[in-house]
DNA sequence: CCGTAACCGAGACGGTACGTCACGTCTTGAG
DNA sequence: CTCAAGACGTGACGTACCGTCTCGGTTACGG
């Protein structure tokens, strides 16, 4: 006969399962209480682990954070919508739909704005978020050269400078539009800006 | 006949000094410690003045910190260079300027973080950060449609909706190039992206 | 079979040097400041103990100086000096050698003035204190019975209200030379108010 | 020619009525809040007078508290009841009435536990207090003198120090019962505690 | 009957302590 | 060894009063 107080008790290696539920139990306390409430102990308590557990993984806060709104960002695909503008407006609108999620608004800027006092943050930001997405502006520029909607780079420096640029104009506005303005970045929205992203502010109105 | 609630009100008066005091105190803390790690305490004793006077007159950190870093983007002024892509240049390099400075990054970030979970932080923000600086797009397109660089706007609906499209992604860009790039917005990237701005993608680059 | 309540709690546990520092660190700072400039904030500090830790334990100054005033009177001890008499004024000079000490008088007295309002505050100091010491008059009491100086009693609950009052009539008298009048409780007060006590005012003076 | 520090002094002089309300005022918050819960600002608002109006006239809420309550105990009159031991029972029983008083209670106790650090404090109490009642013990042994209850006193000193003794047992007893037992000084234990005064442990119990 | 000096209310000020909360570390017992 | 439980020292929080200090305004004497 079993003791009564450990029904599921059953031994060891809860390790593996341990990771995937503190990044879990990190975004839904995001949600709940956004990021200035959010504290280890009570993502330990939700994720079911001890406080120590979680200091032996994670040195603080922002580190756990970046992770767990990292994962996030994993799920944007880069739909194929017969034309360059049609394609941009689709991986537009996941990046608001995700950016619309209090978890991902609350922690994603709150990493950010630790990030501009600690270098190994930011280094951790942009390898984890920035450079992990940038694949959707280059896969979205080959689709769209291979269409012959833009012309082939020559110099591949340039070529690389010049994804850098979009993906801060494109990401940018996004996030402008979403947490400063205050707005939703919505189906009319996004038709906007990428008309202007495409065609530039010079063009005569239609 | 005066006003009967009456326009000195009874008691010792705030002093003045103090708020210049105190937002002052604010962005050095900013610079010396970051948003995380500034403390109100300690904000009071930089500023010379009691904990409780700063809470007298703000409802706490989130509040402070906005006064404090709205104060920076009005040194914002839009140059004549004579040309409307000049003119962009030169408003963005100002911009990108404020924004390189670590009380504007951390304190900026920081509360728009906080702002996705408090409705009067965020509609503050709003008004004394994001529409008080909208005049520069305003300004500029009112000058670039002088010289005929851009075409009149018919409906004002339309154009108000043009002028927030085009303060996002400017300052969206920005924004995201220094802080989730953790890039410098220097001369090279202001002109590519001026040039982006104006033209769009689709045409060939030069 | 063990009690299911496990017998030792999980985690770290108390530590018990810390209860006696504490203790030791409140009577110190009733000597030094008094009850009212006591503050909890530097008996943690004299105890080298966090401020929390005190709270974890106590509910607040309150509780905290009755037992830190109630382990004061743990020294009395009855003498047997071989008559009623003497047996009382050895009593009684060893109480009032310990409300002359300043971390009685002050401590003592301000817990009872806010036991008047405090019905859980009043049972504490009655239980720990109060009723604690009433052992000395049952003892001496039965000492005399058993010198044949006291007749013994019929009824037990007469003889327990007896005690009450003999008790009330001690200490208070006490209490009161030492606190309300200022004066001290020295050797040749005590003779009189033991010939008082014993013979009652009625009897011609020798 | 008048004298310098002029007599009846210059400028508006003190309302005569404030003292009045304010006293008032400290008695009502010592029923409602108790010694250490009541403020200084709280009394100024409940007297309808300004926080400085009050520091003026008292140097803190110590000696406030003793000027309110001391007011209470010149209530207390020896009523003639035609024998030593009714008077005695008369008088105990009317300050058990006012000790009962939520107001005498927790102020009396409150600054007398202060005063034992406060000689100025501790001597105004004695003034206005303690010496100011012990006209009851005087008054009360010449009339029972006069009945030829007690005998003539020979030496004016002896009388003094008897006339001390008395009262620090009566009123000491008093305030043990109702403060320290937390028992009513009621109408029996009156009775008892007034035999015992007048006849003493050694009688026999009648 | 007018000046003036001390009074008055209101309330902001620099402080101190409060009691709470979360931090990140540590110490225990169980498995 | 790793884990949960939880106590620990630290330090900031936001609040409440303290006693002091301006303020503008109001008496009531005395010249």
């Amino acid at each position: 006969m079993q003791s009564r107080t450990s029904p599921t008790r059953a031994g060891r290696p809860r390790s593996a399962a341990a990771d995937a539920a503190i990044l879990a139990a990190t975004r839904a306390a995001l949600v709940e209480l956004g990021w200035s409430k959010l504290t280890l102990g009570d993502v330990a308590t939700r994720a079911g682990v001890a406080k120590t557990t979680l200091y032996r993984r994670w040195a603080g806060k922002n580190e756990l954070v970046v992770d767990a709104v990292a994962e996030l960002f994993d799920e944007l695909r880069l739909p194929d919508r017969g034309s360059l503008a049609a394609d941009i407006e689709g991986v537009v609108l996941q990046f608001a739909a995700i950016l619309a999620r209090p978890e991902a608004k609350s922690g994603l800027m709150a990493v950010v704005a630790e990030s501009t006092r600690d270098e190994a943050l930011r280094e951790r930001i942009r390898a984890s978020i920035v450079e992990r997405q940038k694949r959707l502006v280059l896969e979205g520029r080959a689709r769209a050269q291979a269409r012959g909607e833009l012309p082939l780079e020559e110099h591949p420096e340039e070529a690389s400078r010049t994804a850098d640029l979009i993906f801060d104009v494109v990401a940018g506005a996004v996030v402008h539009r979403t947490l400063f303005s205050a707005e939703p970045a919505d189906e009319e929205w996004v038709r906007s800006f990428t008309r202007v992203l495409l065609t530039g502010l010079s063009s005569s109105t239609p």
